[in-house]
DNA sequence: AGCACTGATGTCAGTCACTGTCATAACCTA
DNA sequence: TAGGTTATGACAGTGACTGACATCAGTGCT
């Protein structure tokens, strides 16, 4: 992360790496199966949260509502990170190729969701879109909580879904 | 198209392209930025589309509404394309770096989307949300149009919004 | 015809991400 | 202490991708 911020992506290899974590280039590909996944180490436990969230949510709860309770459940592991997470969005933003990862790694935590409503009875296309809306959610509030100094990252998942659905109620 | 078919993605080379092309590998990169761009030729037409679309929606239109109308006039694109279609699919479907990649398209197009619509006068997180629903319902019916025969794409999206607007109205 | 300009292609050398394989050292357990 | 497991190193190799320069066909101008 410092060498990303310090030279840049691309400037830095994976050699550099390597060197000033003391160890092989070989070695770093055991722990990490790409140089762009230094970046988004952790974010398999986002998606743990969430399907357990889904699981555990109450059986007569809307489509929906499993998925708002998934998404707010998440919502304490932003708390004081707001720093880090800002130098981490400036790297990946001015790489393409990073921004491809990063919604990779939404569209499998989409793809967990929507496998979590299945089991819950909920079909396709429903679960499908459910699980979708629920990642763009994620999406807008995590932006504006990235732009806004001091957001609570739970409230602002609260009021982007509000939004959502005054949305999808102004009709077509 | 042949050739991953044929042999599979990892398996071919560049080299192999370009031989099979009649061409040197050096002047298959000037014309794909990518090998995995090969199989995404083509897909700025859909981003184009769609986006002259939301221009051309009428001024007075909800934003779900307009994005409606973008992901619609995609629709005609698809007729016919079914047998091509399965093929790519079944290959992209293969291969983790694919569906990155397919996803980083969507995602590009759902960012020129919510530019439309923030010139039309929407606001964050309003645009986001309406251009992720947007791709949610396309990545839905494009879902349903490869595993049912002969349905038409064009009155699957208009169902996936319908759904998308009933999962809406259920609540939370 | 002769000339300049442009664009597409070839050639070649180079970098770097990533992998397979084997050796080695640290460690844990019976 | 012996034997197995695990983390690391060493090393060679593949293949995607890039930069620099040469070549050549076409096009317009004189």
């Amino acid at each position: 992360m410092d060498l990303f911020a310090e030279r840049g992506f691309d400037q830095t290899t994976v050699a550099d790496i390597a060197a000033r974590a003391g160890l092989t280039e070989r070695t770093f590909f055991r722990h990490f199966t790409d140089k762009r996944e230094v970046l988004f180490y952790g974010g398999q436990l986002l998606q743990e949260v969430m399907v357990a969230a889904v699981a555990a949510a109450p059986p007569d709860a809307t489509p929906l509502a499993v998925v708002a309770a998934a998404v707010g459940a998440v919502a304490p592991a932003f708390a004081e990170r707001r720093p880090g997470a800002l130098v981490r969005q400036g790297i990946i933003e001015a790489h393409p190729e990073l921004q491809e990862r990063e919604v990779g790694k939404l569209a499998r935590l989409a793809q967990a969701v929507a496998d979590g409503l299945r089991q819950r009875g909920v079909p396709d296309p429903a679960a499908r879109l459910a699980a979708d809306a629920g990642v763009a959610v994620f999406r807008a509030a995590f932006a504006q909580w990235l732009a806004s100094a001091d957001r609570d990252m739970g409230s602002l998942i609260e009021e982007c879904f509000d939004e959502l659905i005054a949305l999808a109620e102004a009709g077509r």
